[in-house]
DNA sequence: TGCTAACCGAGACGGTACGTCGGGTCTTAGT
DNA sequence: ACTAAGACCCGACGTACCGTCTCGGTTAGCA
């Protein structure tokens, strides 16, 4: 009979403005009360909507916050300083600085507790904030590159292990630092940091080569 | 926890039995049901104890268990195994095992990010759980000192510095790597982390001595 | 309900087709679900409607079941028995199985519940209903008179006091028989509430006759 | 090992004093809002009490509102006036001034309403309102008796069938009038009312006797 | 035949109340 | 003074309907 309801169609659309009022108020709320006092109806009052807006597009308090976390890290950007070292430094202190505000550190903790037994959350979180992340470091390994700073690493496997080590290793040190040890993360111990890092990175990787 | 009846003594005293119950019942709760759906009568329940019993020994669910994880990482303990980087891989493996049970990760993930708001819980998980296991840092480098493996360390303040940010180190790597990245702390990855630890610290904290 | 096109006219008449389907998916909504549980969402599910052709219709749930109520009741009609008190009789019955008709009690008395503090719709009962059926009992005073059976009345006030009274104790004890004391309304019952009736109506009406 | 628990025992018991206070809010809110407004959130906050401890005495807005509507009816009594007629003048005349409250009006025909769908409820209506006031119909037979104005009912059968007719035809004409024709139930109609019982009843149900 | 206004379906929206659940406290009786 | 049991107050949960509001699309009737 009718055609031109190409697939979903009809009925009111979706409020675009709704998405974005309502990620930002589960930030100010994690500000505010941090994960476990923070409730769905509080965000909806605080973005103007109603709850069932917000159940309609996320399952639950999880998901949400994933979604809300997930924006935050997209402020990383890799500065240009000139050096490798330098840059990993500058990535570094940015990530460091971005944990340190509350609801980055009380948000993002909180969704990886509940991961541990949801592995669907458990992906979503590795696909919007992990891995979206990784483009860091590789722009900094091509940049040094181009620079002459590192030689092109000839094994794709190889490289992608070394990736992987790399994140775990920094974005884990910076996270106990910040939320476990309590210590500021700052320009001091990133410097420590970055310095065993490059240090290791390079007597590792290319092991047979350089002796240094 | 409690006082061993102080002074005053009348009455009937506390049952010793209750609080090992109650622990127990409490990393079986959270292997069942994780931290969120953990609920405290429910441990009650399991332990055979009254909800009031419980609220009488601990203020709420955040410190009980910190109490409840803390004992798990009390196995932990150093293997001898001759050379500095074999000592090291196996504590981290004895880490990284514990980690992997649900118990532990759920957990210890979701107390800490609790303690984002909450000094005094952050207080309570960092001498019941991170200090309490510094000493294998500790031990391990004395061993390696007696083995000649690594010259005295001379200045106090360095060595703390350089303790912590081991720690920081090997536990944030394995807990990003087992719980966010997904990925198989295994021995292999283990050995990949060892090697780029003791690389990058011996090129770096000691500056001019080692060429390792 | 609504004007036939009052003076403004251009558009679309409304779909005459869908007041019919949307009164009986009422009342089959007050069968299927009772008062309670009956949804206009579900009515216009049912009547393939949907819910904003609805609310241009009616002002709400209460209007639109006073509306599928009352055509059940134009159903009744007074058979000519041949005496008085067979018309009674037959009348009554009819109204007794209507009124065991799920549909009728349970939508019947839910909205004289709500009419008790809604005067508008209070008034809306008693003209779509109460007085709408109220002919029945002119009808039959009228056969009477002319069979003989009863002298004319001479006093409108008084004979509308009468009427009045009728229905108040006909429709009243039947109610109350079907809904509240649970008893079917059969013929038995009938014909010993009729016989009381007219017994006592006989004796009373003629008042100056009896000096009481 | 513990042998002295009967059968309920251990534990808090519950409030008596919550009991009357429900009910005496739920009537309160019947007043201030109507049954279909009425909420149970509401009636526990009026109450002093949260909503849980009422969930856990009744199993919902219907049953709440029959025991609370209930207690009107024991009011109810029989006045010692002197001759049959008056003493039923007197009942039905207290009988319509409660049901003129609208705490009563509208709570008992909601919930008779509701009870068309639910065999329990019916039940409970039957037994804690309707059955409970027949005792004034007896008790009014009784009185006539012994004044002499009624011979003692010989058939016990018949008598209950009379009962049950008086009580439909009473109840149900004072309900209507007040609630359907929206007439107000003053001494005037109950007079009309009770002289048509009367002599109907006389005229009918001791068919042969009937002297007057 | 083509305009155009009122209609129609679908479904998202801000709300309100639901009945349940867990947290922590308190009141019993029993050890 | 302890214990188990369980009722208590409180507040959040996720769901269901309410009645309203856009949407895109249809359908008379007048020109």
């Amino acid at each position: 009979m009718q055609s031109s309801t190409p697939a979903g169609r009809a009925g009111r659309p979706r409020s675009a403005a709704a998405d974005t009022a309502i990620l930002a108020a589960t930030r100010a709320a994690l500000v505010d009360l941090g994960w476990s006092k923070l409730t769905l109806g509080d965000v909806a009052t605080r973005a103007g909507v109603a709850k069932t807006t917000l159940y309609r597009r996320w399952a639950g308090k999880n998901e949400l916050v994933v979604d809300a976390v997930a924006e935050l890290f997209d402020e990383l950007e890799l500065p240009d300083s000139g050096s490798l070292a330098a840059d990993i430094e500058g990535v570094v202190l940015q990530f460091a600085t971005i944990l340190a505000r509350p609801e980055a550190a009380s948000g993002l903790m909180a969704v990886v507790a509940e991961s541990t037994r949801d592995a669907a959350l458990r992906e979503r979180i590795r696909t919007s904030i992990v891995e979206r992340q990784k483009r860091l470091v590789l722009e900094g390994r091509a940049r040094a590159e181009a620079r002459g700073e590192l030689p092109p690493e000839p094994d794709a496997g190889q490289a992608g292990r070394t990736v992987d080590l790399i994140f775990d290793l920094v974005a884990g040190a910076v996270v106990h630092r910040t939320l476990v040890s309590a210590g500021a993360a700052d320009e001091e111990w990133v410097r420590d940091l970055s310095r065993v890092l490059l240090t290791g990175l390079a007597g590792t990787v290319q092991e047979p080569a350089a002796p240094r």
